[in-house]
This record gives C-alpha cells, sequence and structure tokens, in this order.
DNA sequence: TGGAAACGATAACAAATGTTTAGATTTTCA
DNA sequence: TGAAAATCTAAACATTTGTTATCGTTTCCA
C-alpha cells in the first residue's frame, strides 16, 4: 500500500497513524487483462486506486453499442463516482485493460475517513475537483475542437496511451468510428 | 442575501452568526440583460450565486464561434469554477440572459470559509461534487444519446427553458446548428 | 410605438461521418 | 508454437449534419 500513502500524503496532512487506520480497511486485488471489476445495474460499494494496470470506463447504449467513457491510470482513484455518491446503480462498466492491481476502498472505509480524518473532508473536496476540472476540459474540448485535434492532444491527458490502448477504443474515446479515426489519421490536416 | 442562506444551511451544519461572518464579505450586484458578468483571459476572483436571472456560460473557438457549455439558474453557484481553483487565466464567458441579481463571493471569502467554517471543507465538497455528477451525466449522454434525445429531455435538466432561452442556444447547448435542431423537432423519430 | 434586429422554418447543396465489406498483418492464449 | 481472433487500412456507398440563402414573424429598445 506503499503508492497509495505517498498520493494521500501529497494531497492533505495526514499522520501515519491515521493513513494506518484507513487503509486498514482496505484490501488490495488483482484483475486479469479484460476482467470486469465492476458491473451496472447494481450500487458500487467501492472506490478503486490503481497499483498497476489500466481501467477502462464503459457505457452502453441501448443498441448495445459500447462507449469508452474515461481510461484510469496507475496512482488514479477510480469508480462510477457518481453513481457511488447517489447509491444508484451504476451504468458503468470498469474493465482492466491489462492485468491491473488495485486498492479496494469499501464505502464504509470512504465514510470513516470523511469523520475521523482531520482533513478527511478535504481530501473528498481535492478528488471530487480534479475530477471536476478534467470534466470541464473535456467538455470544453468537445465544443472548441474536432476530434482531430482531441486526438492529436490525447497524450496530454494520457500519456503512453498509443502503446497500451488498441486504437479502436481510442475512437470509442473520442467519440468517433474506428474507420473514421483511420482516416483522420491520414488526412492533411 | 435570504435565498444563500438557507441554500447553504441545506448544504451544511452552520450557525447564524457563521453565516453572517461568511456573507458578511459578499456583496450584492445586478446586470442587465446580455452583459457580460465575467470574461476570458482574466483569472476569475469570484464565485456567484444567482437571485434572480439566469446565467449563460460560452467558449469560444479558434474561428471564434461561440458555443453554450452551460445555463446557471437561480439559486445555483456559477463560475469558470476549473479556473478560478487552478487561478488560471479564463476561458469563458459568463453572460446574463435576463436582468440578473447575484451574491458575489469573492476569493478571499471562499478561502475565509475554508478556513473558518467548521464545515467549509464539507461544503466544498458538496459543490463539486453537485457539479461532478452534472458533467458526468453530461458527458454520459454524449456518448449514449442522440442530440434529438438529449434535446427532449432539456427540461430535466433546466426547467422551463424553452420559455426563457432562445432555440438557437438550445442548439449551441446540445452542439448542433439552429437549422439542424429546427429539423430535428420536425422528424418523427 | 415603429423601425431594426433577432428569430425560426425551409430548401438546395456541400461536407463530414457512418456502414459494410474485404484483405493483409499482428496479437493472443490454449 | 500455431490456429483463431483481433486489429488496422482502404474503398464504395449511405446517411447525417453543416452551410448559405430566403422569407415571414416576433421581439427589442431608442
Amino acid at each position: 500500500m506503499e503508492q497509495i500513502r505517498q498520493v494521500m500524503k501529497s494531497m492533505i496532512n495526514i499522520s501515519e497513524e491515521e493513513l494506518d487506520g484507513f487503509l486498514g480497511q482496505a484490501m488490495i486485488k488483482t484483475f486479469k487483462r479484460l476482467a470486469s471489476i465492476s458491473r451496472p445495474n447494481k450500487v458500487p460499494q467501492e472506490i478503486y486506486f490503481i497499483n498497476q494496470g489500466m481501467i477502462r470506463v464503459i457505457v452502453n447504449d441501448q443498441k448495445g453499442n459500447e462507449h469508452t467513457i474515461h481510461f484510469a491510470l496507475e496512482n488514479q482513484f477510480i469508480a462510477d463516482y457518481s453513481c457511488f455518491m447517489q447509491k444508484q446503480p451504476s451504468l458503468y462498466t470498469l474493465q482492466a485493460l491489462e492485468t491491473t492491481e488495485v486498492v479496494v476502498l469499501p464505502r464504509s472505509a470512504i465514510e470513516w475517513g470523511y469523520a475521523h480524518l482531520k482533513e478527511g473532508q478535504k481530501m473528498g473536496r481535492l478528488i471530487a475537483e480534479f475530477y471536476f476540472i478534467y470534466q470541464d476540459n473535456r467538455i470544453k474540448n468537445q465544443y472548441a475542437r474536432t476530434a482531430k485535434q482531441r486526438y492529436d492532444s490525447i497524450t496530454e491527458v494520457f500519456p503512453n496511451i498509443h502503446n497500451r490502448v488498441p486504437q479502436h477504443m481510442i475512437a470509442s474515446y473520442l467519440g468517433i468510428t474506428p474507420v473514421h479515426l483511420s482516416r483522420l489519421k491520414k488526412a492533411i490536416d
């Protein structure tokens, strides 16, 4: 649990004792490539912290088509955070794209943290704000940039993604078809 | 300042004395229809709470086209929150769509709240989480729904919008042209 | 309150994007 | 390691969406 300790210490003032108390409620799990870490239709009860590997967040539309909402990388927290907070059935699938090791934080641990960590609320605020900024950027780019421009700058957000993720999943993330992405790459802007 | 008091009391445990201290640092401003409340290229130093009226959040692309990112309604907090937090020059314009009265919360008041209100951090967390959920929904819908479906359900998020906002601004929010929206409305799904 | 500007529908045409199919190459994993 | 599956490009065609222009109607505000 060394990685998550470092990340938490970089975000808030927290003692070793507090960290012990918090992480004592967590456990480590490993998922194989393409395994589902979380599935739709049940209320999410866990938040994950990625030690190693990579997670893809997927939503399915009515026609059954998969759309890639997000990629989560090492040292990041990930969950269907929206449904977790609202205690609603999830719409997302969390899928391991590689052999992936995560720290599992159950809801009870999160609630314990808000109640007992001196800066627990601040930690929650910072994580929410981090994802708010990420999403705000996404939405901004969706309006103000073309798919080609978003493709060309994708490594700013997901470094090394081209070596870790097949191109059709990047197309899915960009909201276009794989065929169209193949065309865009070839195009002279 | 009665409205913002009620909203804050509904979010956190806060005493009248704390509210007095916090709101003593705020002031009320009124903007005329189509006036700019905040402009791009300077670091946002204020967060607004809408007493009366309506605010449109706009981003401009390289070609100078306007895109409507968001509509903010009565009893909501609004700002270029992303740039406010990062202390970066804003990319957004905040425009009053009607005569609009706001409570202005300067950065110093926000920082004072985090430091001195017993549940100031929690208040910050709840606001960030509220907007996170809103954005998550937007992104989800962008992937899993057509523009027509998003148009048909827009009043779930912005009640009464059709009586308050011209259709071409709704098209702009949906990310399509006004001509195309006019076509979609007529189409039999 | 009256003239100017904004607004929304529509049509014709252009451009962007999706769909389907095929084929060559690479990757996976039993 | 070798057969099966996945991946990427390409082309032809279909569909969706954007662009431009026009024309009544409504709204705005000096």
